[in-house]
DNA sequence: TTGCTCCTCACGTCACGTGAGGTGGC
DNA sequence: TTGCTCCTCACGTCACGTGAGGTGGC
């Protein structure tokens, strides 16, 4: 069961992501495909497209790819139960960075959502080089 | 008036980006500091700093260092009343860009929020190898 | 005169983008 | 057999980080 695989054009179109970045995301041990067809091609699991997209929505958080696979593994443990208290801790110095980081993202948004409304008012104020007529070409 | 200049670690740490930020921002030709001191030290302006922090701040709209300078124009223009037709019709794009990327980064955003209060979750769950006695080393 | 701040190279890094040239699969 | 998809190099890019070696300013 659960021999259903994907090519990797698919899955890209699926996650969100470039070929080229699940080739990189297998380069650096991140995500590979777990299998190869005969000819050579990635065949994904949906198990590694379930681990795509958890990279994926972590990626705000700003997680190098390198720390991400202790990351996940931690995860995995903690799912399954079975964390001891170090990694407890480790996981939750994780939780904390990326909670901190997403906080000032947010307010990073926020900043910049203000200066845009900012900017398109500035274009409301039709001001064009006014002459006596207004603005609106019937 | 408004003689008042900053040396580039004082902007630095007030508008809260790195010393080699901004001299790469004068590299490429973003925000240039007005003066320089006798002695070669970059002397930045009020002005430069309202550069800077625009910029910084519109950065979550992942413009590129090189369109930035374009945008910043169009709404100095803007500002000054003084935007032509085609003037405007690029502000107004710039505007449509900034606004649907900021509207996906809000998306993944509360996407990273959620996923970071699932791993959250999965800590409070004190399940340590379970042996007769529960955690806690006393 | 002592530090702390600033300077200019210039190479390194991270996360991919972008062809170049070649093959697999329905 | 024709395309469309995929493959592996391998160099390029963007926005800086990180020393190395040297000087300015209160």
């Amino acid at each position: 069961m659960d021999s259903e695989t994907h090519h990797i054009g698919e899955v890209a179109a699926r996650v969100g992501l470039s070929l080229r970045t699940l080739r990189h995301y297998e380069e650096v041990g991140l995500v590979a495909a777990s299998g190869r067809s005969d000819g050579g091609f990635r065949l994904y699991t949906e198990e590694d497209i379930r681990r795509l997209i958890l990279v994926r929505t972590l990626r705000p958080a700003e997680f190098s790819l390198e720390e991400l696979p202790e990351l996940l593994q931690l995860r995995a443990r903690a799912d399954a139960g079975t964390l001891t208290d170090e990694e407890r801790a480790r996981l939750a110095g994780f939780v904390d960075t990326a909670t901190e980081r997403l906080r000032l993202q947010r307010e990073r948004l926020i900043a910049a959502e203000l200066a845009v409304d900012r900017l398109r008012a500035g274009l409301g104020s039709t001001r064009t080089p006014v002459t006596a007529d207004g603005p609106g070409h019937p």
